[in-house]
This record gives C-alpha cells, structure tokens and sequence, in this order.
DNA sequence: CCGCATGATTGCTT
DNA sequence: AAGCAATCATGCGG
C-alpha cells in the first residue's frame, strides 16, 4: 500500500513537477499572478494527487475490508500477503501482462466478472466440477452462491469506482495541461504519455482489486466446497443400504456402474460417493476381518431374513408353484454360502481374499 | 481431550 | 480408467 502510493506519487509527481516547473520557468504565468503563481499551481498538483491517492486508498482498503469480512477474518493475513505480492508483480511487465490476464481469466471462469446473471450458475459449475463430482449439496452450494454474489457485488462496484477515479484524475490534469499550453506548447505526444502512465497507475491498482478477489474466491471455495473440510457422515439408512450390498455381496463386492447408480439413489448420495464407500470397505474389511465378523453376521442374518420373506411372498403369490424353490439367485439374500465365482481373469488378487474369507 | 470411525483425496499400479 | 493403499481431516463417543 505504501509502495503503490510512493509509486503512485513519484511517477506522475515527478512528470508534472517537471512540466509546471519548465512552463513556470520558461514562460511567465498568463494572469498577473505574480511568481506564486507557478507554486500555486504545484500545489494545486499536489494537493489533487493526494486527494485522488487517498480516495484510491480508501477505496481498496474499504473493498479489502468488505472481501476478508466476507470470508472470514482469519484470512485477513493471507489476504493482505497475496496484496503486497501483487504490488510487486503489477510493476513488472506492461503491454501483455500475463498475471493479469490469469487473473481475468479465473475471475470469468469463477463467473466474478461475467455476466451479472448467467455468473452464479457458471461458478457453481465450475465449483461443482472441481470439487470432483457433479455433487449437487443444496444448502451449503446456496450459501456459496450468496457469499459469490456478494464478492462479485464488491467487485464491480470498486471496480466501477476505480474507473471513475482514473477518469477524473485524467479529467484533471487534462484540464491542468490546457491551461498550461496557453503558456508553453504541449505535443499531443506528451498527452498521451500522460494519460498512459496515468491508466497504468490506475490498472496496477485494479490488479491488487482482482487479486484480492481471487483470492477471496479461492478461500470460499476451498472452505466451502473442499469436501473433505465438509465431511458428513452418512445417514444411517444409507450405511444400512451400502453394507446390505456389501455384505451380500461380499465375494465380488464390485458394483456395476448401474448398481452404483441406484444404490447412489437409494441412498441420496452421489455415485463417487458410492464409489469411495466401497473402496474404504473393502481395504478396511480385508485389512481386518475379524473386526467386521459381527457386522458381516449381522448384515447376512438381515438379508437372510428378508430372502426368507421373499420368498414367503413368492409362494404365497404363487401356490402353483412347486413347494421347492431352490434359491434360484438373480438378486438373491445369499447370507453365508456363496458360490464364488472365482472368475478367471481376477484382476484384484484381492478378490481371493473376499472369497477366502467367506 | 483422546482415540477410533469414516468419508475424501492423492499417488501409484495394473 | 478403476481400484488399491496410504493419508488427511473431520465426526463422535468415552
């Protein structure tokens, strides 16, 4: 901050010092101002760039404010940190600027600075996406939404500012460069190069506005959509649902997509949720067996019972049928024994344990 | 507060 | 590309 406005005051201080002490020297003032005339004016400088620096100041620290409050204070550190990185970074590099178009690019692709509408479903799917699956969690994705449309409000509005202040800024020492060149010619070349320094000062600015922003984006993001910072565990009806496939299945417990799919319904989660469940129970399972026996009893006595209902209601619904119904298994409770496939291509050799175990 | 349970992530293998 | 193994980070009961 201090450096941004030591820059801020050195490169234009310097330029219109320079032009207000040669139109002071080499020409006397038009108006019978006397010789104070020409320190006037420097003061009038002077006193704008300080006035407009102040208001730049201001500004950020009101938009920093309102960012890391938006977070979470904690961050104000980081925040801050990453700012002063970027003072340093906006100094180097002019025309193509990399770092700032990685910024614009991410602040679009975060839907920041996109269109006002059509940005919040545009970062909830980039979020959704990076946070590896199309996870769909209702009410912590509204909240991040709400928290998105809040940094995005603060982006634009100091973006906006920022605008307004460059252009003012600009406005005014225009209008001081007129009035100098009743008294000394100034080339249009001088002008311009000007108005050059003078966007570049303001744009170095808008880059520690952006940063900041991306910044805050990436905490919310990692705050709120790093799923592991947001773990749940499972309702009971869905453990239920897992370990009865699990235990039923227990010499492939390998679901097919399709049945990773509508266990995922049955259970309201999502099918890589499926997927990380199964790949956790069935290291822990093999890793130790003799811890899950209980629960493999209990899951087979369950399924058992519910074959033996099945297969109540079968013979009820047809007494034609005969009285021998050999367990003729598509998806059947097979509680204790098991066929085991044993198929020859085992390509997990750890398909041997689950069967050994069985 | 500690230790175990558990869902998610990462790196590697096949 | 799917799964394993190790690991991380949180949840939860004692």
């Amino acid at each position: 901050m201090d450096e941004q406005s030591r820059m801020l005051q050195t490169l234009a201080g310097v330029n219109l010092a320079g032009h207000s002490v040669q139109g002071g020297m080499a020409l006397p003032p038009p108006h019978g101002h006397e010789g104070a005339d020409g320190d006037g004016r420097k003061q009038d400088i002077g006193d704008i760039l300080h006035q407009i620096m102040t208001i730049t100041d201001q500004s950020l620290d009101e938009a920093q404010a309102k960012l890391v409050s938006n977070t979470d204070c904690i961050f104000s550190c980081s925040l801050f940190s990453a700012q002063g990185l970027s003072i340093r970074g906006a100094q180097e590099e002019d025309p193509p600027d990399p770092q700032l178009m990685r910024l614009d690019n991410m602040l679009l692709a975060e839907g920041v600075s996109g269109p006002e509408k059509g940005g919040g479903s545009a970062a909830a799917a980039a979020a959704a996406a990076a946070s590896g699956g199309s996870s769909d969690n209702s009410i912590e994705h509204s909240d991040y939404r709400a928290k998105l449309t809040q940094i995005r409000q603060i982006y634009h509005t100091e973006l906006e500012k920022y605008e307004q202040a460059c252009n003012e800024f600009t406005t005014h020492v225009m209008n001081l460069l007129r009035e100098q060149s009743r008294t000394r010619p100034i080339s249009p070349k001088e002008i311009e190069r000007m108005v050059g320094i003078i966007h570049r000062k303001f744009s170095s600015i808008q880059m520690q506005l952006k940063q900041s922003t991306c910044e805050a984006v990436m905490i919310l993001r990692s705050r709120f959509l790093d799923a592991r910072r947001k773990r749940r565990n499972f309702s009971k009806q869905a453990t239920e649902i897992l370990n009865e496939y699990f235990y039923s299945h227990l010499s492939n417990p390998y679901p097919s997509e399709e049945a990773k799919e509508e266990l995922a319904k049955k259970c309201s989660i999502t099918v890589s949720q499926v997927s990380n469940w199964f790949g956790n129970k069935r290291i822990r399972y093999k890793k130790n067996i003799g811890k899950f026996q209980e629960e493999a009893n209990l899951y087979a006595a369950k399924t058992a019972v519910t074959a033996a209902h099945a297969v109540a209601a079968a013979v009820q619904n047809n007494q034609t049928n005969s009285p021998t119904t050999p367990n003729s298994g598509t998806y059947p409770a097979r509680a204790n024994y098991q066929p085991f496939p044993f198929e020859g291509d085992i390509k997990h050799r750890f398909k041997m344990s689950f069967s050994q175990s069985v």
